[in-house]
DNA sequence: AAAGCTGACAACCGCGGGATC
DNA sequence: AGATCCCGCGGTTGTCAGCTT
């Protein structure tokens, strides 16, 4: 049954996405201020008035942060001393790999805790120096290779077991859409994570999340291919009721009607980026090495021209342009458009190279930035937070943002993402991500009316920021 | 209750790059 | 300069638990 089952795994990780009419409404009129606000939003007023404070993340998403703080998950293996090494050795073979071990008679599969016991052991003693004579010293019957992996993603004293927070997930995203697949450099950049669990935690929950959200995961720019508008213009979608509130919300707008048509166009224009991309970055943007590691903001841009009054706002990792009925503009005041609770946030040491990368893609952008006068925003503002559920983005003018000034850049992660000199909440129980409560919390929360109807209270004066 | 499906994640693999000989 | 060794990385798989049908 067992093979039967992943054969049709196998067969539906090949299958085409299923649209999810939801995120399509997510995608293009979501506000990004930080995903927090949206994804949490709180009843108490008082913890969104501060929409530009540092403490935000903090304070924002305490309501709902009461949960129990991380859990140490233990793995499911390490209990478990019966494995079968001829059935996994076979599975091997099917695969068609060439076991590295098998013919040293070394052990694979799950670690039992006597071999857990004997490696941290030894490396207490020892040190972890060289691996291929490790295994022989401490009296394993594992590669080298096996003692690293275990050590390095499982036993490492330092490792922070448990839920990802949305902090943690916010730079995970953010890192990602400069980094890419670059799970070690994104792992030096959230202590106590490893490559191995922020890449499964990618591939299990963000990238697919993204994908039903209709963004490629690897460019973090919306892929009108993901979408299939013609479905969301087909009345059978009106069967939910929950879609239908949120069809009240935002397909009866003429101007998302219009964009919807329009985007089915321009799906099919994407082709020419000359628009928007300088000459010298095509070619970049072509090679898909290359394109984990532009940020979209570079990317596809053309949709906009078919919706007024977008503004460009450039974030650091992603720019959101939001298209509103109305010009209300606000231009924010005292804001540093290259603030160092960006990515210079991070102060960690390792990966000089990568954050080299990321510094240069931020003076990209700011270059970018210079080029508004021509520049042409990119339309969708998505919200990478809204999950698997309903996020209808507010078109209610208090929750859009706008610049009067097509030069004006201004980056929400600025004064929206982990505060600076502020490394607590990536360790913070605080805010939790997967786990069971708070992925039914976020479920709940999503369905909520509050999250449907979304907007900014009263008691944020936005006309501060005008 | 059983079978099938899905999510999650530990563990494996091959490959590439740097260090050393 | 070339060969080999070693390590780390990213992609992939296997397995289990829980859920759904």
């Amino acid at each position: 049954m067992r093979h039967v089952a992943n054969a049709q795994r196998d067969n539906r990780r090949t299958a085409p996405n299923q649209f999810d009419f939801c995120f399509f409404l997510n995608l293009h009129f979501l506000p990004i201020y930080t995903t927090k606000q949206l994804v949490r939003p709180t009843t108490d007023p008082t913890l969104i008035t501060p929409f530009f404070s540092s403490s935000l993340s903090s304070q924002i998403f305490s309501p709902l942060s009461l949960s129990s703080p991380s859990t140490i998950t233990h793995s499911p293996y390490l209990n478990k001393v019966s494995f079968s090494l001829a059935t996994h050795n076979l599975a091997a073979s099917a695969m068609g790999r060439a076991p590295c071990c098998e013919k040293n008679g070394l052990k694979k599969g799950p670690w039992t805790t006597e071999e857990d016991q004997k490696l941290v052991d030894y490396i207490h003693k020892h040190g972890c120096g060289n691996w291929r004579t490790l295994p022989k010293n401490a009296g394993l019957q594992r590669c080298g290779k096996s003692c690293r992996l275990r050590w390095t993603n499982y036993l490492r004293p330092d490792i922070k077991r448990g839920r990802f927070s949305f902090e943690e997930e916010e730079t995970i995203i953010q890192l990602h859409s400069i980094l890419g697949n670059k799970w070690s450099a994104i792992a030096s950049r959230l202590p106590g994570r490893t490559d191995n669990e922020i890449k499964n935690y990618w591939n299990t929950h963000i990238r697919k999340r993204l994908l039903r959200m209709g963004i490629d995961p690897v460019t973090h720019s919306p892929r009108l291919d993901l979408l299939d508008i013609s479905s969301i213009l087909n009345a059978s979608f009106y069967g939910s009721s929950q879609m239908l509130l949120g069809m009240q919300q935002s397909m009866v707008n003429p101007e998302l009607l219009r964009l919807a048509s329009s985007l089915v166009s321009s799906s099919q224009q994407h082709k020419d980026l000359d628009m928007c991309v300088p000459k010298g970055q095509h070619n970049q943007l072509c090679d898909p090495q290359v394109q984990n590691h532009v940020p979209h903001f570079v990317q596809f841009q053309d949709p906009v021209q078919e919706v007024p009054a977008c503004s460009t706002t450039v974030f650091s990792t992603a720019c959101v342009s939001l298209p509103l009925s109305q010009p209300q503009l606000v231009e924010p005041h005292n804001v540093d458009p290259y603030p160092s609770s960006t990515f210079t946030d991070f102060t960690y040491q390792q990966h000089s190279h990568d954050d080299q990368i990321i510094s240069d893609w931020h003076k990209d952008g700011v270059a970018l930035s210079t080029l508004t006068d021509d520049y042409v925003p990119q339309l969708s503002s998505y919200n990478y937070y809204s999950s698997d559920d309903l996020m209808y983005p507010p078109l209610s003018e208090p929750s859009t943002f706008h610049s009067n000034n097509s030069n004006q850049n201004f980056s929400f992660a600025s004064v929206l993402s982990t505060p600076p000199s502020s490394p607590t909440p990536l360790n913070s129980n605080s805010t939790i991500i997967n786990g069971n409560n708070t992925e039914d919390e976020r479920d709940q929360s999503y369905d909520s009316s509050s999250m449907l109807k979304f907007e900014i209270p009263d008691i944020l004066d936005v006309n501060e920021f005008m």
